[in-house]
DNA sequence: AGTCGTTACGATGCCCGTAAGGATA
DNA sequence: TATCCTTACGGGCATCGTAACGACT
């Protein structure tokens, strides 16, 4: 068995059992890459993909297993590489990072520049994406972590932890009849068109459940993966815009104002993840307690160790009262 | 980074940093290993063994952690061969279990055949030994299972579950004054010399504990590692046994009585443990189950996701009143 | 002096890449 | 017909084993 066998197996599932492609994200060739992957079969005596005359056509139910396995070593393979890394220079290395782009845009700024300033040979990066996306790159080690509010608890390998709590806002232009509500109710919102986001990102699914409970129908006319583009429409009288808080800048933002509401939606948490098993390098524990103060060094390594449901429930409701309002 | 590497240098971690002595055990030359390591090293740019001249001397902070990632990555691999087999043929493989004399003579033998009768085409591997070497056995991957009373709880990375609950009965020659004591008391039995268990063995430990709570000083005048010697001795009148209960057979041990002796003494549970991160093919799961009914397959993937001392110490109370007694 | 790790060197064998063959959609 | 996996073949390279050297106890 060959370490270079099982990245064959996990690329080649990884792109749908299609060796050809697998081949050419491994930058090999693809007859190499066939006949490895029939040799660790014929080791182990046992076919790990099913073929229909020439083409794989799904994995076996032991394939499945032993891809399980072959995951966890390569996993363990950059682990060593990491730790290796850590004690050559702990202040060097990179640190990647998926995320949407209200993190990005509100969330990341003022953490990544203390970062950079307490760990200047760090190399930084940022990949920007839908949900799906972050937590697929988180998933297979694209990216160290995976930062987003929606859909990265679908992965199971992916270890989650809450970060800050936020909620919404209305943005309407200047003079807005609703301005002059007081308080904003969901049905007065209710007769306007909306501006906000696409369905998965940002929150958006608590906003749809908040309409629906009321039996509401929310009619939204234009949706965006980003707050800018949304309050640009609200600017142009689509409708108006329900952004998260954070969003909105008072100075920036002229010509809009925000009405908080909070008491309209229940309240998001956003989350950080990463690949279960992953050696953290110092700074990468740093750069989670720069972004969430309450996940210190201990608080991270007992969610690395947790494994059942129940568990993780328990240690969240734990945090629950240490997240930060946004 | 090759297999190869990761088995040499845990190879030469385990033999005490002896190049040599690793070689021979893996079946390859002295200098091929020693140049693995110094390739793997300076692939990884950094040192896992610190030298003093041509010695190697100790493993440096970085190697522990590399260490422990290549244990993990070789225990997966033979998790693969594991899964391997099972599905290839779910009946066929084989068992290998290290435990002490005590529970290879008395409660396995019954657990053993009924094993068989259900799987004949496994083929069983018994190693007896001294407890530490028992977990030594397990924890190093060459054996599947360690059974044993005491020094198991020693190795952290052996996943350890109580089996059942057992004490102990003294053990005289027909015709003994001790025979008319009701009850026994430890005081009058203080009173005799002591041929019993070697220190470390079959619960020897709680013995001397129960001498020592009441001030007592026991006069042992032979050690053995297994009952039957023990029991040899008595007859010839060296002193009183005690062993465990289930070690007195009044049919065959003709000649002695026994006193059972659970007021006296503390309980004891025997354990089953195995290297954590093991794959469990279908019919380890069925001899657990054989050995301790308790032990469903469920509560042993459960004991074998716990990491913390605190869970594991949860499950042991919810399991103890479940436990047989011997 | 003996044990032990490193260096040097030659040969085997494995892995990779190119080219051609055959099956499927 | 186009895509895709397999087989066949040759070149390059890494690994392994033997032998000799140098260091430490």
């Amino acid at each position: 068995m060959k370490l270079n066998q099982l990245r064959y197996i996990c690329e080649v599932a990884r792109r749908d059992l299609n060796v050809s492609a697998a081949a050419e994200a491994l930058y090999t060739s693809q007859p190499g890459v066939s006949k490895q992957i029939r040799m660790l079969e014929s080791e182990l005596g046992i076919q790990i993909f099913e073929r229909s005359g020439k083409h794989l056509t799904q994995v076996t139910p032991a394939g499945k297993d032993i891809l399980q396995a072959a995951h966890r070593i390569l996993g363990d393979v950059e682990n060593i590489r990491s730790i290796a890394d850590e004690h050559l220079d702990d202040a060097r290395g990179s640190l990647s990072i998926a995320t949407t782009h209200t993190q990005a845009r509100h969330a990341l700024p003022g953490v990544v520049s203390t970062f950079r300033e307490h760990y200047p040979r760090v190399s930084l990066h940022m990949h920007q994406g839908t949900p799906m996306q972050i937590a697929e790159l988180a998933a297979h080690g694209g990216v160290d972590f995976a930062i987003a509010t929606e859909a990265i608890d679908l992965f199971e390998d992916l270890v989650m932890m809450p970060c800050y709590r936020w909620n919404r806002s209305v943005i309407v232009p200047d003079g807005h009849p609703l301005l002059d509500e007081d308080p904003l109710t969901l049905e007065s919102l209710a007769e306007y068109p909306l501006v906000t986001y696409v369905f998965g990102f940002t929150g958006r699914s608590k906003l749809d459940q908040a309409y629906r409970q009321r039996g509401l129908e929310p009619e939204v006319v234009f949706t965006a993966t980003d707050s800018e583009v949304i309050k640009t429409y609200v600017r142009l009288g689509l409708g108006v815009g329900i952004v998260a808080s954070m969003a909105y800048d008072p100075e920036r933002d002229d010509g809009l104002k925000a009405i908080p509401a909070g008491h309209l939606f229940e309240s998001s948490v956003t989350n950080i993840g990463f690949r279960r098993g992953t050696y953290l390098r110092g700074y990468m524990y740093e750069f989670i307690r720069l972004f969430a103060p309450h996940l210190s060094r201990e608080v991270v390594d007992r969610a690395m160790a947790i494994r059942a449901q129940e568990d993780r429930d328990a240690l969240f409701r734990e945090l629950e009262p240490e997240l930060a309002e946004h």
